[in-house]
RNA sequence: GGACAUUUGGCGCAGUUGGUUAGCGCGUCGCGUUUACAUCGCGAAGGUCGGGGGUUCGAGUCCCUCAAUGUCCACCA
């Protein structure tokens, strides 16, 4: 006899075992009628801590598209794999070293990076054992790490393609720097902080001047206005000054520019190439001079005279002192409100600066990226995401693929140290500068992580070194975050393109953020972080993954909570207990449509047969919240409260072919209902569906779906 | 400043191309132990579908407009 109660705790984790001893994970191990691909790269979690409620929806709802997709008879293949991811897992290990009384700056790199290399194989393991506790059924046999030796000979393969293409080059661009951190980040790794700051007018020549940022300002000595400006009228572009300046005299020279805002400030502003993105541009356009103001570290360099060696948050007000001691402060205007970009980490506000990178052309990439999304080759899911994407690589810019840091795939290339010439040596064995016989030096940055998570789907088949690409590339679905849209999605696309002309998925379906009960992020602070791991340990991994799923819909936040949870819970013990019923009362029976034999048994299968029709259309269009709550909702309120209780007194009754009648009913359709629901409670159902009297029974992960 | 979303009973959400009395889960309130299940069953209360205007025989669903909320992007020195 059953217990009457279901216990997920034994149920789940001896299904998984069987699961992966039957090797169906593994496309190879198919039946014969699993012949055409069906393939998902899972997003590599980042190996660097614990997953968290957003793993666990991608990993269900991956894990649901290819469970249906097998169950259809195609050859799916669902490759696991695990990021170093470069910079962030840096920080994760830097913050462990603050915590011990180090700092990765007066540590080796060879020892820095042994000791990241086992931090994050650790956590690999974790993360291994957790994707599995969530009932993945992804091929282990076929996972990547992404900083395995093949993998970093590839991305170094495509950098040197990428150069002799022209589509690579290293040049002294203004770059985002975190002064914490020590090295540069791309655009998207940047976020802005809303700041409260002083604005400071300061007399400059004839000109009043407006800046937050009188710290930049030591050398400046172009004065820019809008050639429109009739407040400057009297001056003609090219005029110089005698300026009073904040540690003598300099000599000014106006420019007038329309990259001016007439309406800001006193439409007057001076220029620091070295350290804004605007001017650096003016100054690049005018080829004007340009000087550093503030070294790597935040501080003030010789220029700023007695102020030389102070932070800027020290500086600011020394200089404003000054600056009112000299009478050229005009006025303060406080509580002045902007945005300051920072360090998405770490909030550091970003400080650029001019430095040689390495960077990725983009134009003519996004354009390919671009066409076959309007070729209509690419869909996304949600549609609305097509426009983000579209803006998107219509606005892209120069891609810098260089990082300060030690832990990532090493860029390999060599830099003059004479005349600054830069190439690619993939065997590191040139030493003498081809262009000035100089002497060279070994590049000693790293990859942004996004140079090869971009390749990821051609890298994770094996790529070059395999055959899996060519049967699995293109893949199917691209199922990520609705913030990768920017970071990861087109770079794939580019990437497949460029190196394979060929599309790296044809879908991409974006989820969105698992918020708690009342909608806000989650995060540690705030204390309401849903472990889903613990979750599971409470209440089962096929409850939380129908709570992750039913009312989800594509590209929107989710609230989760703990009581939309314990509800799936009940309804797995709903399952386990109509389970019972069945079993207890079709004794000696194995399921044989054709014993079907009396009008209302009929009707009920026809209403059936409706349902799966529709359900099935929703697994096509990936509404899986409706389908998985159709299902609860016909299981529960159709099945269990209506045909189970209406069987009660048939099968009591005295008519003999009405009880066999319906003793076959009721098996045919809990099992094509089970069989449908697979893709959502994978272990509650393969456990029920094994003890369903059916003839030549296999694993209910392969058996084919109802039509 | 721009883009994209969201707004449906106390809370969280469905409602797919406009079509009968707008659904679900949780919660609330009654009642209930009957061949599975009290992790349950039966029943009930509770919504003028953000405001306004329009198209239509018919609008939660389409169009316009306003508002609130959220996210992303850009940015003014």
């Amino acid at each position: 006899m059953l217990d009457k109660n279901y216990d997920h705790k034994t149920v789940e984790s001896r299904i998984y075992k069987k699961w992966e001893e039957s090797g169906y994970f593994n496309p190879d191990n198919l039946p014969k009628r699993h012949k055409k691909p069906f393939t998902i790269i899972m997003p590599p979690p980042n190996a660097n801590g614990h997953l968290h409620a957003g793993h666990a929806l991608f990993v269900t709802l991956e894990d649901i598209m290819i469970r249906y997709k097998r169950m259809r008879g195609y050859k799916t293949l669902w490759v696991p794999g695990a990021d170093h991811a470069g910079f962030e897992t840096q920080i994760v290990y830097e913050k462990k070293l603050e915590k011990e009384g180090r700092s990765r700056f007066n540590m080796d790199r060879q020892d820095l990076y042994k000791e990241i290399y086992s931090f994050t194989l650790d956590n690999k393991k974790f993360v291994e054992e957790e994707i599995k506790i969530l009932g993945a059924s992804c091929d282990w046999s076929r996972e990547k790490f992404t900083l395995e030796p093949e993998v970093v000979k590839e991305v170094q393969k495509t950098f040197k393609k990428m150069y002799d293409d022209h589509l690579v080059f290293r040049g002294k661009r203004i770059i985002n720097w975190c002064s914490k951190h020590q090295t540069t980040l791309s655009d998207v790794e940047t976020t802005d902080e809303e700041k409260k700051d002083a604005f400071y007018y300061i007399q400059y020549g004839p000109f009043v001047i407006g800046t937050a940022r009188p710290e930049t300002k030591f050398g400046d000595k172009y004065v820019v206005v809008h050639p429109k400006d009739s407040r400057y009228a009297q001056y003609k572009d090219g005029d110089t000054f005698e300026v009073e300046w904040i540690n003598g005299k300099i000599t000014a020279t106006l420019i007038k520019d329309e990259a001016i805002d007439m309406d800001f400030g006193t439409g007057a502003m001076t220029i620091t190439p070295w350290h804004d993105a605007i001017d650096f541009e003016i100054a690049e356009k005018y080829k004007l001079d340009k000087e550093q103001i503030i070294n790597f570290r935040g501080k003030l360099l010789p220029i700023a005279g007695e102020f030389a060696g102070l932070k800027i948050a020290e500086a600011r007000p020394k200089i404003i002192e000054k600056l009112k001691s000299k009478g050229l402060l005009v006025r303060v205007e406080e509580n002045y409100i902007h945005n300051v970009p920072c360090c998405y980490k770490c909030k550091t506000p970003i400080e650029p600066q001019i430095m040689d990178q390495w960077f990725v052309k983009m134009k003519s990439l996004a354009e390919s990226a671009l066409k076959v999304v309007d070729d209509g080759k690419i869909k996304f899911i949600p549609d609305n995401y097509e426009k983000i994407f579209r803006y998107w690589m219509n606005n892209s810019i120069d891609w810098n693929i260089s990082r300060q840091i030690v832990w990532g795939i090493p860029i390999p290339a060599k830099i003059c140290t004479s005349c600054d010439f830069a190439f690619p040596d993939l065997k590191d064995k040139e030493s003498q500068c081809p262009k000035c016989k100089g002497l060279l030096k070994k590049d000693t940055d790293t990859f942004d992580t996004w140079f090869s998570s971009g390749q990821w789907p051609l890298l994770s088949l094996g790529y070059s070194q395999g055959k899996d690409w060519k049967i699995f590339h293109p893949t199917d679905v691209m199922e990520t975050g609705h913030d990768l849209i920017f970071k990861w999605v087109p770079r794939m696309i580019i990437f497949s393109l460029y190196l394979q002309k060929q599309i790296p998925f044809h879908t991409v379906y974006l989820h969105g953020l698992v918020n708690d009960a009342k909608g806000h992020k989650m995060s540690k602070s705030k204390g309401n972080v849903i472990n889903p791991i613990n979750i599971i340990d409470k209440y089962g991994t096929d409850a939380l993954r129908m709570a992750l799923i039913v009312g989800n819909s594509p590209g929107t936040d989710m609230s989760l909570s703990e009581d939309k949870i314990r509800g799936y819970k009940n309804f797995a013990n709903k399952l386990w207990n109509i389970h019972r019923f069945i079993n207890s009362n079709t004794e000696k029976i194995t399921a044989d449509l054709k014993k079907i034999s009396s009008y209302s048994d009929k009707i009920l299968l026809k209403e059936l047969s409706e349902i799966t029709k529709d359900i099935t259309s929703d697994f096509e269009e990936y509404r899986f919240y409706l389908a998985a709550e159709k299902l609860y909702q016909y299981i529960w309120h159709r099945f269990a409260d209506v045909i189970i209780e209406e069987s009660k007194p048939i099968l009591a009754g005295p008519d003999i072919k009405a009880i066999l009648s319906r003793q076959q009913t009721l098996i045919v359709i809990f099992s094509q209902v089970i069989t449908m629901f697979h893709p959502f409670m994978p272990f509650i159902t393969e456990e029920i569906y094994q003890t369903l009297p059916i003839k030549d029974k296999n694993y209910l992960i392969i058996t084919p779906r109802p039509k």
